[in-house]
DNA sequence: AACACGAGACGTCCCTAGACGTCCCTTAGT
DNA sequence: ACTAAGGGACGTCTAGGGACGTCTCGTGTT
């Protein structure tokens, strides 16, 4: 549409508009626009506020992320590495399998307990039926646990 | 606890908590509280107003559709039986799904023709990714069509 | 010819919410 | 003993929303 490129315009057209995009995400983590830790925001969020395509917003937090500057992680989004705090990149049923996991490891839960209900886990953890369910199919893929229909669900003892 | 049981009570508690709840529902579907083609609240719903037992609910539902006043649909609820109108029991998925499937039977849409994409659904029926995904899914397994990624899906050619 | 972009499809996974289905156990009334 | 009710737990399915991953094609610049 526009004949005749300016200056202004040649630096956000050809070839250099990921380079350019990846710079002011650059500073916008380095000035804490975003946070350590906290989420960039999405790619679709990305092309809508610099009007470029998700190809080139890939491009541009492809690099950011071989400068080690974000992690990304998928269905979560793209995380602020900071300084030197890992990023917790896991997910919500992770997290809660993780706990349960220590809890059966370390005796809490001796084999043939009882373990907490979903009803009982979603209230804890403010989750969803599913995620405490994924959960708990997690430690059961494992073989640390099994479920008994109307029962609840209890640490696998070596029948 | 009520150690003098009155006449009142008597009508709720017992072997006749059932019975009750089933007479009220069916006074509330016959004067039209609960429209034909509707859903009755939940079973969930029904216990908490009528402060019993998700079983006595059950029971008292159970005898409804034994008279043919409801149906119940897995997921979607207790659908008031109109007067001839078989009610719609079909879920949203499947909607959607029967409706490209007669295009496709009456040749609206010939063999290697490019379906309406995943988007133009969504938009058209208001329904989720995952719903129109679902449609999809059912017309792949029935060898209707193919998806090609990048590409669309299309109407199965013998090839 | 190669590359960057724009644009758009489909693929996969996470998370939330809500129905009904099934199974288990205890208590109370017959 | 039998049955109704109360109260829980787990099982399965539908539906909506969102993030990243991958693939295809056209266009324009180099």
């Amino acid at each position: 549409m526009h004949t005749a490129p300016e200056r202004r315009k040649a630096w956000l057209t050809g070839q250099r508009v990921s380079g350019k995009l990846a710079e002011r995400l650059r500073e916008r983590i380095t000035t804490g626009v975003y946070p350590a830790g906290q989420a960039l925001p999405s790619e679709i969020a990305l092309t809508a506020e610099f009007r470029v395509a998700r190809n080139t917003v890939r491009r541009a937090l492809r690099a950011l992320e071989a400068e080690g500057l974000i992690v990304t992680v998928p269905s979560k989004g793209r995380l602020v590495q900071g300084a030197d705090a890992p990023v917790d990149a896991s997910y919500r049923y992770q997290l809660i399998a993780r706990e349960l996991r220590r809890r059966i490891e370390r005796g809490d839960l001796g084999a043939g307990d009882l373990l907490p209900s979903e009803a009982e886990l979603r209230w804890l953890y403010e989750a969803s039926r599913n995620t405490v369910r994924q959960a708990f199919a997690e430690l059961e893929r494992e073989g640390l646990i099994v479920s008994r229909q109307g029962k609840g669900r209890f640490v696998r003892s070596d029948e």
